[in-house]
DNA sequence: CCTACCGATCGGTAGG
DNA sequence: CCTACCGATCGGTAGG
């Protein structure tokens, strides 16, 4: 038993947020969770609004480099989406906690830092309302959508996938990627 | 001024959960919104929970409403599902607290509630499941496209809408309910 | 990271 | 619906 280091206070802060949310998490539940006290914590952090920035913090983190790694690839804009939407599954699923707490406790960050992440998550979605921006210019997608309510759209779909999957049930991961994405190229062209 | 209704508390109970959610509002905040003292809330009503309950009754009656509105009526599967979105819609935006407690607050009802609830949200998703799988059998959806996932697309697009629809913003509600309706249409057909 | 606390606030009750 | 509370719990601090 070695003492803890902030990240591990982070990364416990991001599961209790995820799923009781920030004001159903208190900061001895959180050190129960951690094997010390509450009042401990404050060794490693200044308070508890700043354990949400770090955990929303790392959320928007893990979204924005799946997108800048999709984006940095040339490709026609169909197989752009279909990276984007894999690689958006893929940190639902494989960074759980700090994803939900990102997509759900956001109003519960102090003003400003609420109004910055919600720039970072406005960059976000701009990654996908450029390529479908770029498939109505090369005339692969329709002509007749809002590309900025098609990106909203698309993130809808893809954000609610938190609230019903179950990586132990039917569907495997993959097979979520190609239903959505032939359900969003379906709607896109 | 006239003494309160237990309908007036639930109504109050609803905009401050809405906003701030279950664990976010003090039986104290929800006093002050309706000008009386937090304790004196309790003649009207036995605890907190019970009053989230009767907030997330409330949305799901709202939902069911609209959705039994639009069955009743014979209609081919695309105007049906015009009919469960504009309804849908509707709810989200003319009922807004207990639209959004119900869809964000659910995890914070006793388990035995939190069971029922899910159950009436499952059949309500069942009025989505059947228009579609009604258009897979006449021959007007699709037919390479899995109806129960379908189903949840359709509800994750609707029910993000009240995360960022702005009642002032440049898109009227109709306009919303239209465009919608075509990326639904065009992912379907 | 613990001991020993602090003032504030929480949901809720008794009695009127 | 208010007065006057209750015990429990909250986020957080001082000092080691």
């Amino acid at each position: 038993m070695s003492r803890l280091t902030r990240d591990d206070i982070v990364v416990g802060a991001g599961r209790r947020f995820a799923t009781y949310g920030y004001h159903g998490t208190s900061m001895r539940d959180l050190g129960e969770d951690l094997g010390i006290l509450g009042s401990s914590i404050y060794s490693h952090i200044g308070g508890k609004q700043e354990l949400l920035v770090a955990v929303v913090e790392r959320g928007a983190a893990f979204f924005e480099e799946a997108a800048s790694t999709v984006l940095a690839i040339e490709a026609p804009p169909e197989e752009q989406m279909r990276g984007l939407i894999a690689g958006h599954i893929g940190v639902l699923l494989d960074q759980r906690p700090e994803a939900r707490t990102y997509l759900t406790q956001v109003d519960c960050l102090d003003k400003d830092e609420a109004e910055r992440i919600n720039k970072m998550r406005d960059e976000y979605e701009g990654a996908f309302y450029s390529t479908i921006v770029a498939g109505i210019d090369e005339g692969v997608f329709r002509e007749d959508c809002d590309p900025r309510l098609a990106a909203i759209y698309v993130l809808s779909i893809l954000n609610a996938l938190e609230r019903w999957y179950d990586e132990q049930g039917r569907l495997s991961r993959s097979e979520i990627v190609e239903d959505m994405y032939r359900f969003v190229i379906g709607a896109l062209t």
